[in-house]
DNA sequence: ATAAGTTGCGCAATCGATTGCGCATTTTTT
DNA sequence: AAAAAATGCGCAATCGATTGCGCAACTTAT
């Protein structure tokens, strides 16, 4: 049998009441009285029904949905995410529409105009890689719809944001693999023109400067972002002879690969070579050795980065332009060459 | 300066004609004149137009957002599923809306509340593991919403599902391993009355009697589903000396733990014991020894089950009651002691 | 006892897009 | 040339909830 959702007109008709009636009583305005609100509850429940949020939100003008706008879902880190947003949109009755750009600006900026089509009450956005362009952002000021960035974001003080403290992170690793006594310690790099690999490298350079050890422009590899090229770039060095005691990569996946090549040599790690990633991705506790690496938070950005958008929305406070999320370093058999796999 | 965005009267008043005018032109009506479709068309990018969706699907009653309800977001397998199903519904011009459970009940129920109070065009949907009682799922169908479940279903042929075959899957683990020689192979299961652990069990089993090993239920431990559970039972099974020679997990977190205290007591992985878990987490490629796995293809779920739902949402076809996805086996070097890490 | 305030509720407009119906004007058919 | 059909567009109702305004009935103040 195939029925219609019940609407307040239903409950007006059951009760020979009006329409309005009905819809003060269950946002209970102060103007009805309290038997005709429990009249008006009790046939709600009664007749199943369920406020129509578009017709709702359309009157009110926009309202309670929030749009999500990220470059991959399947990521740990960005799944992180989500789950942290959601957690703290579900509690406050908003719901979430998430779309993902596959690190295209053309499906960044096309999932950007769908959510305005859904008239979302605010939007949170991580930049695509491609983004280098912001026009479609600065569009976004005038059309009067709170926007919070996460994670990837720009420079501008325009825009609120919740990022992670990259250079903190990279200065803790670094830190700690001087305190275990390597002093030859590469850095394997992503694109240092996308500003949070920029910032894991000055956090590297600093944390050396800081302890007295030279800084080396050559002992930073570019573009070592996934495991293959890690493979490649680690065989070259192990066959070039090049002294180092250490590398500290920007990615997990990359030290990964380092990892891979230096065993395949019979070199130790962490006796002979230290190993530190970054991101601290599931596999970083299982594999052999478990790799150093720095923790994220990502659950922890999410409901930082929607509570924010939340206080924006209902114009509650005018948050901080920048929030930093601090990582964590997490120190596992890949570095741990003092106090051996004691434990 | 704050601007409300552009509606179709004033596209209307713009051009002097009638909002319906505008709207037939927009959406393409034969009985509008070419040359007044093209006016509307340029003044509607003119005023920076986005149509209103909540109007629109109000008017139409319901229309353009599909919503998912699940267990945990960030879960590798799940997040590859909503993955998939943003792929195939951001093409389609339909927006989709997230919802965690949490694996309770209590959330899903609500979760599905929400949804429909935002009138989703349609809902897929992956039962939390508290869901024993089907009744708000029931009360779905005469809300007259189609629903695809995925995934964690239930055994009902009134709905549509897309799930995995879970006894395939353990099927081919296990002749797998017993190609390779294992004849006494140990099942790690997860709650048997939980339909996917149960399936997992029956292939297994299934496997041992058609290559004529007699199958003891005794070899069954049930409920290691994590790494913490798995190490112990581990542990014990080789304190106490019984006789195996290898491990089928129905998850490779218990995959993992058992072979974490295999590695600690120096027996071989694969020579001595073999060791196959279920669910190819990421972490699987990368471990040592690399951890033979089942595929479970996450991301063609979602498509799957997406375009099964905007098949019964078009009404272009009444698709199957139950779609089974073929899973597929990964052999990695924790089973592999034939070509003994050849490659 | 009259003025003033309070309480309880209904009328009708509104949010923006859609669509059945109808009215002209033009084109085609016989 | 008259009838029939097609073309192009506007009027106004509609989807469901919200809300300013107003009108009674009743309570309190003077």
């Amino acid at each position: 049998m195939i029925r219609k959702p019940a609407t307040i007109h239903d409950i007006a008709n059951h009760l020979n009441i009006s329409p309005s009636t009905v819809s003060r009583a269950l946002s209970d305005h102060p103007r009805i009285s309290a038997a005709t609100k429990k009249l008006v509850v009790e046939t709600a429940r009664v007749l199943n029904y369920n406020p129509n949020r578009l017709a709702s939100n359309l009157r009110k003008g926009a309202g309670s949905t929030i749009g999500v706008v990220l470059p991959l879902i399947n990521r740990h880190f960005f799944a992180n995410i989500i789950s942290g947003i959601e957690k703290v949109t579900a509690n406050r009755g908003f719901s979430v529409i998430i779309c993902q750009s596959s690190e295209k600006l053309e499906n960044e900026i096309e999932s950007l105009h769908t959510l305005l089509r859904n008239r979302v009450a605010g939007i949170l956005i991580s930049l695509s890689s491609e983004s280098r362009d912001n026009s479609h952002l600065k569009a976004l000021k005038n059309s009067n719809v709170p926007i919070v960035l996460f994670d990837r974001s720009i420079e501008d003080p325009e825009f609120d944001k919740v990022i992670i403290n990259d250079f903190r992170g990279a200065y803790l690793a670094t830190s700690h693999m001087i305190d275990q006594g390597y002093t030859n310690i590469l850095h394997f790099s992503g694109p240092l023109q996308i500003s949070t690999y920029r910032r894991r490298f000055e956090g590297y350079r600093q944390a050396l400067l800081d302890r007295g050890i030279p800084f080396d422009p050559k002992k930073v590899y570019e573009n070592v972002i996934n495991r293959e090229k890690a493979e490649l770039l680690t065989e070259e060095l192990i066959r070039s002879g090049l002294p180092m005691d250490a590398i500290f990569s920007a990615s997990d996946m990359s030290a990964l690969g380092a990892l891979i090549r230096l065993k395949a040599h019979h070199i130790k790690v962490p006796e002979e070579i230290g190993v530190a990633g970054y991101v601290n991705e599931p596999f970083a506790a299982f594999i052999d050795p478990s790799l150093t690496s720095i923790e994220q938070f990502g659950e922890k950005i999410g409901i930082r980065a929607a509570e924010t958008l939340l206080k924006k929305i209902d114009g509650s406070a005018n948050p901080e332009d920048t929030q930093l999320i601090e990582p964590e370093l997490i120190v596992r058999k890949s570095t741990d060459r003092i106090i051996q796999q004691q434990r």
